[in-house]
DNA sequence: CTCTTGACTGAGG
DNA sequence: GCCTCAGCCAAGA
């Protein structure tokens, strides 16, 4: 088994997948727990390849709770339609309830 | 090697 | 509260 699963991309897949039902992350949260607080956008990046595999990355988004990938998905609003069926409430593409959704892996793991 | 692009973030006006 | 600017890091051309 080589390194070659475990690289920054792999990692923020894996993280993603952490991420339990009902609760979101930001990128920035997810590369601070990879030792990589400054590369969030590397996060987002990395997300480019999560398209068809299990990476939940509607969980994902910005510090703000904005649904900033939204754009990324297959639909117009199905990011938004995929966080509401697990409870979170969305608005204009954003978070509402965000503090109590939010999930850090930092400081859950 | 250099330049561009980006699903980000924080600070300043 | 909204807009703009700059810093950040990795991958692709």
């Amino acid at each position: 088994m080589k390194e070659e699963t475990l690289n920054f991309f792999e990692k923020v897949y894996e993280i993603a997948r952490l991420v339990p039902y009902g609760r979101v992350t930001s990128y920035g949260a997810i590369g601070n727990y990879l030792g990589a607080p400054r590369s969030a956008r590397m996060v987002g990046y990395a997300m480019n390849g999560s398209s068809g595999k299990e990476v939940p990355a509607h969980r994902v988004v910005n510090r703000k709770g904005l649904l900033t990938g939204k754009h990324h998905f297959d639909g117009t609003n199905l990011m938004q339609q995929l966080l509401e069926s697990e409870g979170i409430k969305v608005v204009n593409n954003q978070i509402q309830n965000l503090e109590e959704v939010y999930w850090d892996p930092s400081k859950e793991l």
